[in-house]
Parts: structure tokens; C-alpha cells; sequence
RNA sequence: GGCGCGUUGGUCAAGCGGCUAAGACACCGCCCUUUCACGGCGGUAACACGGGUUCGAUUCCCGUACGCGUCACCA
């Protein structure tokens, strides 16, 4: 039984010291959600702004929840992300294995330490259903607690199954200090035996963690609030190994209304579906990090952050106790604030494949489209139905020709039309800029308002009442001959 | 139920003993205008409640209410 110090040791010195490391440790589900995403980014931020190393670690010790293809969804996620990883299961690293399930021996070496120390004893107890719902908690109930060890020992060697519990003082507080909540205090007679190594010999998520962790050199633990209330077994644990504890940092859930958390079950969206509709990389980054953190002082106004500035401005103070409702609406503005912020190059070359997919006709341009889209949209998935009346005409009606505030009705519509089609016929280029100064030579000639002239020609050149951009582009992305052929389909409507 | 945590407008939030209590989203109005947008300007809207402490509480303390978490050989 005696500990191989030597090796432990050796594992610890490859571990520089005093540098900020954190750890991204998800559970191969094969879904990233927002909540998911947004402790990783903290999780990397923390590291990042600080200089530190971020260390991607992969718990998979839960047999029966273990999904295919999983883990490359998060590694793809990341990537696209930007998290990079400085140490993890595909790059290696000084500590590794990166993955739970490759590391067992370990855990159990240590649960035994544990127990020769004292601090923790085998259990032999079948679990029982019933005294899980007493509500009444007794932790002086396991009579394996007493056993000696010399006894306890006997009846392993006898091959009897055993769990390892952690002996947690049976008087007393313990007070555990977290970054965002501070110091906590908790009775210790309030804190169960906790379960370190199962039956089947793989450690608990609780104690793989503490283990890891420390081996690892984590200086920041980053998680989900709801592992509060265990953190007091986590300081007892790092106490009897006589380890320093690191900085927790319990972050609050991110959730979808006032009492539920954003769950994959409630069919809330993961990072892969906000990008299937329509969601910018960029703005969903930015949105997310300010659900639940926000900068202070200098900065406190500010919220548009690419991910190189928020490793500049992020801040453990900053994030919030209290948990956030996802607001799909406000992640939308900031979609649309990326949209507008891009180059028109790059707006096109996203914005494309969305135009092709209503507008086939190669030739309509769909660079000019693009340049109408980019101030009118706010996601990427509005565009097709925006654009499709430029592939075919839509059916509509002639009381589309009425409106009051351009002040033209289907009579003034008719004249205008009739003025129009045979002017543009005439114009020697197809350009914005003649087609502009054809209808606006036009609209001084008749003596009419801009608008009066150019309400009915955009509606007979898109049947549409509502489309991006005015007249004058929409006939000039039409081209000639299909501009006309709508204006004079309008016109003879009118006349019907 | 025990224990723990939380509570500023509909939402995200600033505030860290003294302020007309920021800002953003959404919503409404106005301007711009060749529709719709974009952009600009303006508006509606909040400190959960009750006690303290203090010259003075959104800020500190204690209760109450409400909410969340946890009490697994799941993570």
C-alpha cells in the first residue's frame, strides 16, 4: 500500500509555478449549450487575460452517458470559437492524460491514500432506495465509518465490494472562500460521506476533480454555481491531502425564464443551432460574455467586444451573482451590429449562399443585393425570403400601388407608369446613376413628389410593398428588359 | 424539510453610505428618406417587503417573502 511519492512529485514539478492555469472540463454530451459555452469563455478569459495557460480536459467517467462524436463537438466548437487550448487530450501536455477515463489508476491510488490517512474508510453498505427520500440526513448512520481499518482491511482482502467515503469531521465549520460569492461558511454536520471511489472503482465526479485539478496545476476552478454546496467537501479533501485550494469561481446559470436553467430537454439553443440560425461566431461570443459579467469603471458603458478585447477587459469582479435570462432578442441587435460592422467583401461572401438559396438566376448580381442587405438585416437566415422577389415576380394585388404618405393611388400610378416605361426604354446605359437621373428628370417634368414617382415603379418592379432597397436599385439589379417587363405587367394591371 | 445562495425597469446591467439611480435590448414618438431599414433625437419603465445601524440607506446588519441550488456509488 505504500504511496509511490516519487512519481507524484515528478508529475507536480512539471508544473510552472505561479502561472494562472484553468481548465475547461465538459462532459462528452455532444451538445455545447450557451450555458457550457459561456463558462468556457470565462474560463479561458480568466487564463488568457492573465497571461495563463487554459487546459482542456475531457470527463468522461460516466459509463452509461457517453455519446459518439461527442467530444468533436467540442473541440470543433472551441475552435471556431477561438478558445485555444494550451494543453488537452489532441495536444498533449505536461500532465496528461487529458481524459478521465485514461487517468483511473491515479484516483484510486490516492482514495487509498486517503483512507490511510484517516480521512477516508471503505464502506460496505448495500445502497438502499428507501433512505433517499427521508429527507433526513444521518450521516452517524453508516456503520462502516467505525470499523477499524485493520477490520475494514480484512474484509477487502476477502473480496468484499467496497465504496470509499470521505470521513468529513463530524463538529465543526468548514468556510471555503469563492471569488465571486466570498467566504462561505457551513456547519460540517450538515455534509454527507461522500462517495470517492465506486464500487466498480472509478472516483466520483467530485473527488476525479479534486484530483485532477491539483495534479494539474489549476489555480482557478471555473463552474457552474450548483457545485456551491459541495465545495466545503472540496476544501475538507484538499485539506487532508495538505494542498493548496485553489480560487473557485462559481458562475451562475445562464437561463432560459425565471425559473428554468437553458437545457437541451426544454429545446433551447445549443452554439450549433444559433449558428444554423443565423447567429455570427462574433456576436454570439460577445452576447454571451456579458450574461453575467460586465466591465467596470472606464469601461462600464461599453459592450460591443471582439474576443482579443475582452481578454483585455475581462475581470473576475465583473461577473455577477445573480443568474441571467438568455434574451434571444438582444443577442439578435448585436448579430446585427456585427453584420453591419463587416466589410462589404466580407458581408457578400457570408451573405451569398443565403441569396442563392431563393435567388438562382446567375444573372442577378448578388454583390448589389448584398450591399442592399447589409444595413436591412439582422441574421443571416432572413435574407432568402427578402430577396426572392428579385428571381420571380410575386402575385399581388393593385391596391398596393396606393399610398398615402408618397401620395399616389392606382390612378397616379398609372401615369406614372405610362411616363416611366418608355423613358427608361430610352436611357443609353443601365446604371443607378442614370436610371436615378431618368426618374428624377421625370419627377421634375411632371411636377410631382420623388416619392410619387418612385412608390409605383419599385412596386411593379418588386410586387412587394416592403423590399430592400428603393426603386432605383431594384430595376438596376433587375436589368433592362426584366425591369421593363415588370413595369408594363403593372401598368396593364392598372389599366384592367 | 435541512443547509447554502440570490433579489435594481419586461430583459442584460452600472452602482460599492449622500447621484435628478448610468448604459444597452425591447417598446413608443419625432427627424432623415425613394418603401423598409440604417442613422440621429427624445420618451415610458426599477432599487421585493419590514425592521434596525447612521445626520443620511439601493448600498451595512437582522428578519419576511419569493426564486434558485444542493442533500446520488450523475456529472
Amino acid at each position: 500500500m505504500a504511496m509511490d511519492m516519487t512519481y507524484f512529485n515528478d508529475m507536480e514539478a512539471r508544473i510552472p509555478r505561479g502561472k494562472v492555469r484553468t481548465r475547461f472540463a465538459p462532459s462528452p454530451t455532444g451538445y455545447m449549450h450557451v450555458g457550457n459555452l459561456r463558462t468556457a469563455l470565462y474560463t479561458w478569459l480568466i487564463a488568457r487575460s492573465s497571461g495563463g495557460a487554459f487546459i482542456l480536459r475531457i470527463e468522461d467517467t460516466d459509463q452509461g452517458r457517453l455519446v459518439e462524436g461527442a467530444v468533436d463537438v467540442i473541440y470543433r466548437t472551441m475552435a471556431e470559437c477561438g478558445l485555444t487550448h494550451d494543453e488537452g487530450p489532441d495536444v498533449g501536455g505536461p500532465v496528461g492524460p487529458y481524459i478521465q477515463s485514461q487517468r483511473r489508476d491515479t484516483y484510486g491510488r490516492y482514495a487509498h491514500l486517503l483512507v490511510e490517512k484517516g480521512f477516508a474508510y471503505y464502506c460496505f453498505c448495500e445502497k438502499t432506495e428507501s433512505e433517499e427520500d427521508s429527507g433526513d440526513f444521518h450521516r452517524e448512520a453508516d456503520p462502516c465509518r467505525s470499523l477499524t481499518l485493520e477490520e475494514a482491511r480484512a474484509r477487502v482482502e476477502a473480496g468484499e465490494p467496497y465504496v470509499i467515503r470521505q470521513r468529513i469531521p463530524e463538529t465543526g465549520t468548514t468556510t471555503f472562500h469563492d471569488a465571486i460569492f466570498g467566504d462561505i461558511t457551513v456547519e460540517n454536520a450538515t455534509l454527507d460521506d461522500q462517495v470517492l471511489l465506486k464500487r466498480d472503482g472509478l472516483p466520483t465526479y467530485n473527488f476525479a476533480n479534486v484530483i485532477d485539478d491539483h495534479l494539474m496545476g489549476i489555480t482557478h476552478v471555473v463552474r457552474g454555481s450548483e457545485y456551491l454546496s459541495s465545495a466545503p467537501k472540496y476544501d475538507l479533501l484538499y485539506q487532508s491531502f495538505g494542498w493548496d485550494v485553489p480560487t473557485y469561481v462559481h458562475c451562475s446559470p445562464v437561463m432560459r425564464d425565471q425559473h428554468n436553467k437553458m437545457s437541451k430537454r426544454h429545446g433551447d439553443p445549443s452554439y450549433e443551432d444559433l449558428k444554423a440560425q443565423g447567429y455570427l461566431t462574433e456576436a454570439i461570443l460577445n452576447y454571451v460574455a456579458l450574461l453575467g459579467w460586465s466591465p467596470r469603471g472606464e469601461l462600464a458603458e461599453r459592450e460591443v467586444f471582439t474576443l482579443p478585447e475582452l481578454a483585455e477587459a475581462f475581470d473576475i469582479a465583473g461577473i455577477s451573482k445573480s443568474p441571467a435570462i438568455f434574451d434571444i432578442d438582444k443577442l439578435t441587435h448585436f448579430n446585427a451590429l456585427y453584420l453591419r460592422a463587416m466589410s462589404p467583401e466580407d458581408f457578400h461572401a457570408a451573405a451569398e449562399p443565403y441569396i442563392r438559396q431563393s435567388v438562382k438566376n446567375p444573372g442577378l448580381d448578388t454583390r448589389s443585393i448584398a450591399a442592399l442587405l447589409q444595413a436591412r438585416c439582422e441574421k443571416l437566415t432572413e435574407i432568402p425570403e427578402k430577396v426572392d422577389f428579385f428571381e420571380v415576380l410575386p402575385a399581388y394585388g393593385t391596391d398596393l400601388f396606393t399610398n398615402k404618405k408618397s401620395k399616389t393611388n392606382e390612378e397616379v400610378s398609372r401615369r406614372m407608369l405610362e411616363s416611366v416605361i418608355p423613358a427608361l426604354e430610352e436611357t443609353a446605359e443601365w446604371s443607378p446613376e442614370a436610371i436615378h437621373g431618368c426618374l428624377t428628370g421625370l419627377v421634375e417634368k411632371l411636377e410631382v413628389k420623388n416619392a410619387t414617382l418612385m412608390w409605383p415603379v419599385r412596386i411593379a418592379a418588386a410586387g412587394r410593398a416592403v423590399t430592400p432597397g428603393g426603386a432605383v436599385e431594384i430595376c438596376c439589379i433587375l436589368g433592362r428588359d426584366e425591369c421593363l417587363r415588370r413595369l408594363r405587367v403593372g401598368l396593364e394591371m392598372l389599366e384592367a
